[in-house]
DNA sequence: AAATGACCGAAACGTTATTTTGGTCAGTTA
DNA sequence: TAACTGACCAAAATAACGTTTCGGTCATTT
């Protein structure tokens, strides 16, 4: 065995910490000292990395940001209809967002306590998904598959049905599975209330 | 001239500066003193009418509640179609909400400071409007004017729906006109993104 | 009998003392 | 000597506490 490798990477143990603490605890009572001992670390070790606090959270929330996008990506064909995109896009994020806890600990912090930092993190995020679906829908528009003289605002609302039947309706009712949640959202989008009640493009 | 009428109706007058109070400065800053001064009335009186402040909170919330179904009620038309009510029945009530700040100032005060009580206003409230339209649904569905498994979800998309474009889309963009909310409700809920452009059952 | 406002205790608020925490840097380690 | 560390500091958060405000009562007035 060659002795060589040994070159151990701070910067991933640093993040690897913050993400967790931050998934758990919350952006207020993730403390650098906290972040120092979980990554085996010394605390001004991480300002080599970070200028501060607020940028190694935004480092963390860009990655994830990244890491969703991949995934939705991924789970998009271009060969398929617009629909079947989306579903199943949906479905990626949506098991995404179970892993990994933060999105929710994030939300929940923004209720308890608002927090600029936090706010500025979850804002970015909905940018960013709300772009996402916003050129997907305009590809939409291109292939003839649907219509919509405003595709920023069809896609905010693809967003924001998606998070009342996923978050929203859950926390006064009987939460709804991952497949009701895309069911519904398909359904809904592609006929509206009236029309047929299944079939196939 | 007859001298008869002198019944000052005390529980009007309270109500109304109540009224005023809760929509101008909130329910927290709204004090009992105040209250009181404005309706012409000693503090006192105003417990012979209301045992708390919030049951004269609740109370008025409840009379505006009522006012809304009223004026939606009023712009339902059993033998029109049910997008037609819905968009009708819409436009009344964006007016309504235009005219009277106490939902704007209520949803303000519940993001500033959490106030229980506020809390459980805006709840019932939301409960009210979502049983209303959940009833409208399922005229609809007999009437075999549109589909849903799930009334009480689709009622409540609906009210998401309209709450994303008429309140929130405003927070972040340029806020959308009356009718500008209506159309998009109205078309992405009869035809969903795909299908015809337009067409009238 | 209806109405009132001085009055009361509890909760909210402002202020100050104490603790925590983001960030630095002189010193240690490899 | 370059990477790393943790004792250290100022600023921000929190706790302690005296003061004020406010919801609610009730003896007195009308």
């Amino acid at each position: 065995m060659a002795a060589e490798r040994k070159p151990i990477d701070r910067r991933k143990q640093i993040i690897d910490a913050a993400s967790k603490s931050f998934a758990m605890f919350g952006y207020k009572a993730t403390t650098m000292e906290l972040v120092a001992k979980l990554g085996g670390v010394g605390k001004g070790t991480i300002y080599t990395f970070f200028a501060t606090k607020e940028v190694l959270f935004e480092e963390i929330v860009k990655q994830m940001t990244a890491e969703m996008k991949a995934i939705a990506n991924a789970s998009i064909d271009r060969k398929k209809p617009f629909f079947d995109n989306l579903n199943r896009a949906l479905h990626g994020v949506l098991q995404f967002r179970e892993q990994h806890e933060l999105f929710v600990k994030l939300n929940q912090e923004l209720w308890e306590v608002r927090t600029p930092t936090v706010q500025d993190g979850l804002a970015q995020i909905e940018r960013a998904v709300v772009n996402f679906i916003e050129q997907e829908v305009r590809i939409g528009i291109q292939q003839g598959e649907l219509r919509s003289d405003n595709p920023e605002l069809t896609a905010y609302l693809i967003f924001r049905t998606y998070i009342a039947l996923a978050v929203e309706w859950g926390r006064t009712r009987e939460p709804l599975s991952r497949e009701a949640v895309s069911d519904h959202m398909t359904t809904l989008f592609r006929y509206g209330l009236s029309g047929e009640p299944e079939a196939t493009t």
